[in-house]
DNA sequence: TGCCAGTGTGGCACGACGTGCCACATAGAA
DNA sequence: TTCTATGTGGCACGTCGTGCCACACTGGCA
């Protein structure tokens, strides 16, 4: 385990988190468009200016609750075995979409809400698309690590695109489905996992 | 055919068109963030005001000279017969992605260095893939109508992300291939239909 | 306990972005 | 020629994001 982190580290921890909370209750009540990042600077007890040293972007405030960004990859990859890509993949989608335990009592999660927010609002849906071209580019190389120097690179291409596209998908999918509790089509897990066994069942090994 | 477009209507083409080349033009060299608004509209011969009345943003000045946003997408449907998905998709690719006559000697198309800056620059980048995603918005509803009411939602969204993905993938692998004429690879066309073929083989018909 | 270096924070000013508003100029119809 | 509609430029404004400096506090050392 980590050794105890210090009162400053955890005081910067609370902050981001917190900034992010208020970042994500405004945007997804208002729209990110009618928020100031004044507004959301005030109602995290922050300056302005210390808001900013937080996160490059007003709308970048709410990356940090998805939980899918380059960062978790690496969490998530450690915990699966090195393997056939094919196989690793699904479980590293399983990791990623289903909430652990301390990340979820943490409030490090999406909601609903959040992800239409994320999808519908122009501003944020620019921060979404760039989390996941950050998970493509990132998963690129570790497909290609996985698969050795013969590797067509446009197969690892594919299969990257394939599987970041799923997680996408899944959660698009399952934003916009009704909000009975996972029904008319299942988990955002299940879902990604169907799309990924479908898109990638034509990208043929090597 | 349509009738003589008046003198207005194609003096803001020219515009349009002297704003579009101006912005690429700067954006590759120096990049986005580099670049004001306000040396565009110079360097365009307009105001700054008039800037924002042909573009909302700064970034999207370049969108016309991509050719494949959602507006060109009616074209290419228009030009294709309806039928099924599978086979009509890759006539539109070829139809969006090799240049057409008009269109190429309009200067209305992308280089290699202006992929490049799309795909690199953090600002364009975020243009590029909006524009990606209305694509795809356009294809979902497409392909949709064309499946009839009896089609799987998640299905037609799978298919939808295959066809606009098989888009991207072909145009960034070729924009990051050595430019040798069309080498490695063959042409942004080519790979796309590949692509397309491979990601969309295992998304069942029904 | 008292001092000190390192680091996180706030305040301020500034250039740039994007928009509302109004005044002017020009194309095309009467 | 006169009139109307539409495109353009100028100006002011709120907001964004950053560089710079001064202050406060944490954590280590004597």
């Amino acid at each position: 385990m980590e050794s105890a982190p210090s009162l400053t580290a955890r005081r910067k921890a609370d902050t981001r988190l917190a900034i992010a909370r208020a970042a994500a209750a405004r945007f997804a009540e208002h729209g990110a468009s009618r928020v100031t990042a004044e507004a959301i600077a005030a109602a995290a007890g922050v300056s302005l200016r210390t808001f900013y040293r937080y996160f490059p972007t007003k709308e970048d405030a709410v990356a940090p609750l998805l939980g899918i960004g380059a960062a978790s990859w690496q969490d998530a990859l450690a915990a699966s075995p090195p393997g056939d890509p094919r196989t690793a993949i699904p479980e590293i989608i399983d990791h990623l979409l289903i909430p652990a335990g301390d990340a979820e009592r943490e409030g490090l999660r999406w909601t609903r809400g959040l992800l239409r927010a994320m999808i519908e609002d122009p501003a944020l849906r620019a921060v979404w698309h760039r989390v996941n071209h950050d998970s493509e580019t990132r998963l690129r190389a570790i497909v290609a690590e996985l698969e050795g120097e013969t590797a067509d690179p446009f197969q690892v291409r594919l299969l990257a695109a394939a599987a970041t596209d799923a997680i996408r998908i899944g959660l698009e999918h399952w934003s916009e489905s009704d909000a009975d509790p996972d029904g008319s089509g299942g988990t955002p897990a299940a879902l990604a996992r169907r799309a990924f066994a479908e898109l990638s069942s034509g990208v043929s090994e090597r």
